[in-house]
DNA sequence: TAGATTGTTAATCGATTAACAATC
DNA sequence: TAGATTGTTAATCGATTAACAATC
């Protein structure tokens, strides 16, 4: 199980994987070839055995993956099986929408705590937790020790409050900032999620398939 | 402008230069250098040097990129000048905060018309749209011809829905369904963002710092 | 002109695909 | 055993980096 020999572009693939492997399951698959599960998502059956040869032998010459047990094993690489507490700076409408809409226990985490800098939201529940002021901080992590951070803030305090956190503990962060974290200290993990850069991609697609949006742009035939 | 010739690596870049030009352009900066920028990017200057000549050449010898010229000629390529008609499906949690925290006049997009099933949402204001009944969604599209759609509903509908909107012209799909679209039809743009998958991997990485997120896990010291 | 920095070609690196012997 | 399918090595492909001549 030696981690850092995997690449990033396996890493990024196994969430899929296993999402995948949890439908089939559901489907009542037993059994699933690298050929068949290639089809179904999309990419090629060499590949899948490549990946899955990355962190030990788990199928069987002949018959192919056992569906629940190959499941079972990248959900543990992936620290499925953990429950890392987690807490959300931030509640307005992207942070109360992640709070309530993300299945943190499936994807290893636990949502323990939620700040904001707004007074007016002190006390209002989103699910099971309460906004809390974000003065107490620092006394609540005290407390109860997260690990992990969702940042819903605005760019300008980003950078700080991610430092501020850093010093509580928080060694990974989940960033919706329009501002791409780089810890610099020790050694933390950051994700960063730009929505924007995201739906900006959309737009490069939907003016590739034809000349624009839908007006009468000149267009350049030249393929 | 041969747009097909630039590969998906170097498009997946482009919006996070347009970010960071941006950026600059409003701290006053007027030029830089790929090694310049290289260095706030994380990236380098050769890969920018590369990246950039996909598309033309923007930069002078001696003296640089001109920050304002380069980021409005990628703004060009990325279809920023246009406002291509969107419209939302599901205006559950996800769906309201997207549609009141995304930015879609500078992403390409106009937001022009939010769907739901549930009737106890019919009428409810988002920033200036009315929540419409999905029944109204043909006539609607009649109407006003979206080309693109953001999809918040549930995995089920997914596929469904995909079609619908397809025989009602729309082209772009920004999907954030636990179900990766693959349409077969036609040629439409789909961007798949499954948030799930982003935590997961965050998951993976607060994993590999150390041996577990924060409890008694057994040790396995080798590396 | 001299210095800086690009545009671009060549070299390297990594990731994907193909092929096939091992084996269930 | 014969058929199927893996694990794994070798070949290909693409993306990144390095280098340098062109040029502002």
């Amino acid at each position: 199980m030696s981690k850092s020999s995997i690449s990033n572009s396996v890493i990024r693939r196994l969430p899929r994987y296993h999402r995948f492997l949890g439908d089939l399951e559901a489907n009542g698959y037993t059994r699933i070839s690298s050929r068949e599960l290639a089809e179904k998502m999309g990419l090629t059956a060499s590949q899948i055995r490549q990946d899955f040869n990355c962190f030990g032998e788990f199928g069987q010459q002949g018959y192919g993956y056992n569906v629940k047990e190959l499941r079972g094993e990248i959900g543990k690489i992936l620290g499925l099986d953990k429950r890392a507490p987690m807490i959300l700076l931030g509640a307005g409408n992207l942070g109360r929408a992640l709070a309530s809409h993300i299945d943190f226990v499936n994807r290893g985490f636990e949502l323990i705590g939620i700040f904001d800098s707004n007074p007016d939201l002190f006390g209002i529940k989103i699910g099971e937790l309460e906004i809390h002021d974000i003065a107490q901080l620092e006394s609540f992590c005290e407390k109860h020790h997260p690990v992990a951070a969702i940042l819903c803030i605005p760019k300008a305090g980003a950078e700080e409050e991610a430092d501020r956190l850093i010093r509580c503990g928080v060694r990974a962060f989940w960033n919706f900032t329009h501002f791409d974290l780089r810890i610099s200290h020790s050694d933390a993990a950051v994700e960063n999620v730009h929505l924007g850069d995201s739906l900006t991609t959309l737009s490069y697609q939907l003016n590739s398939i034809d000349g624009g949006a839908d007006s009468s742009e000149e267009e350049d035939t030249e393929e």
